[in-house]
DNA sequence: TACTATACGGAACTATGGTTCCGTTTGTCA
DNA sequence: TGACAAACGGAACCATAGTTCCGTATAGTA
């Protein structure tokens, strides 16, 4: 939600194994321990993981998924480890650090935002469109509290977790605003960092107030004001 | 911004001087230490707390007011004797606990808001003086980081800082809200608590992302969305 | 089955920050 | 001016949470 360009080192078993991909959230994280880094030197070995890591890993991301979304980030590693049936070297082995275990999810999570937001830039009307994305997005963060902690940090920490593909879910947002106002159906003075911002709050609001019958209204009452000048101006 | 009725213990100076009141910031230190609590046996020595007492009282709530206006409550509070020019068993003689002393501060400022609501309840447009609220509570937000982290803190922490204070600016703010209803100039199906959770999120969302020429364009949504559906329904 | 690299577990270490304690200083009063 | 309660300063203490380290266990292989 941020440009900043300012990334987090790449996550590294302490062993040389490179850091699972986030998109073994998806279900393949066998896959994930074993290709290396952009093959920079063909090693001989090609290193294939133990199966108890990799089933490991599968545990470790499992419950980070759950703790993170039901407690937040704030929650201990140890808490994690607990959840997953490991110890925390373990989970230190797979993740060199906390803020890389919090990568791995929350990219995941913004990975299907990315995907939400292209499948709806090909809708037929804009305006709706990115209103449902607005919905969308909003009622995500009141599931999953680690996205609301997430963009909660967004301004605070100077170390952004996955800053290019915040960038990329930026820009997907941004053409469903462009496509909206060309469509004449949102006021032409917001611009993405305006309304970017407004998510963050709304998101940050209705995900700590967690009652989802005022999340609707608080949709509606975001969707109306960037709807209402859309004639003038 | 909530109802509950939880509150922060009552802070006491060890010596048993009672806390100072959060009027305090508002020039007089010397009463608040004067003064004991509610009269329950009348004490013979009415506890006159010496002059370099007073004065470093002062000079706590003064540095404390500037060091979490600029940093959010999550500054150390060493940061805040440094400023103050005392040892950090000076801060903790005239607060029992760090809350205790976000609670001084916190509290002035909204009570500074309450005023400001009071105020405008009795404007003729009903309409313009909500939104003239909301500005200025949005405004206050950018400007002051600890306002900004007291709203992020108040769906998280159980310990509600202040909370009948809370509560009487809630109050206060569904007079603004009410009337505004009434006067048909914001729509009827948001209630206070939609409006108290919208303002939290816009209040976050600008002040952790601190660009003020974006606030306007923020209020003005958000003020737009809570008309537009003010004929209908 | 024996051997070894790989992976594991969790105690120990480190850093941070709130809080306490106590020896020293100082304001006030007789 | 001397005595003493009040107040001070800040080192030390404690709790929390991230991270490291190393002895132990085990998957994979000959």
């Amino acid at each position: 939600m941020s440009s900043d360009v300012t990334s987090t080192a790449v996550a590294h078993d302490r062993d040389g194994a490179p850091a699972p991909d986030p998109g073994a959230l998806d279900g393949a994280p066998a896959a994930a321990l074993e290709s290396c880094e952009g093959t920079p030197s063909p090693d001989p070995r090609p290193r294939v993981p133990r199966a108890d890591a990799v089933r490991n890993l599968a545990k470790i991301l499992q419950a980070a998924e759950e703790v993170f979304a039901a407690e937040g980030l704030a929650v201990p590693i140890d808490e994690v480890a607990r959840r997953a049936g490991v110890g925390i070297g373990t989970v230190y082995r797979h993740f060199p650090t906390k803020e890389a275990l919090f990568e791995a999810i929350v990219v995941a999570r913004l990975e299907s935002l990315i995907e939400r937001a292209e499948e709806l830039c090909t809708a037929t009307d804009a305006g709706l469109a990115l209103f449902a994305f607005v919905d969308d997005l909003v009622t995500l963060a009141v599931e999953k509290k680690d996205i609301h902690d997430e963009l909660a940090r967004a301004g605070v920490t100077s170390e952004q977790l996955g800053a290019p593909i915040k960038e990329k879910l930026t820009a997907r947002v941004e053409v469903l605003l462009q496509r909206a106002q060309a469509a004449g159906a949102v006021r032409q003075d917001v611009n993405i960092v305006d309304l970017t911002t407004l998510l963050m709050g709304t998101c940050m609001a209705a995900g700590q107030q967690g009652r989802p019958e005022c999340t609707a209204r608080l949709v509606a009452v975001i969707c109306d004001g960037l709807r209402s000048a859309a004639r003038s101006n």
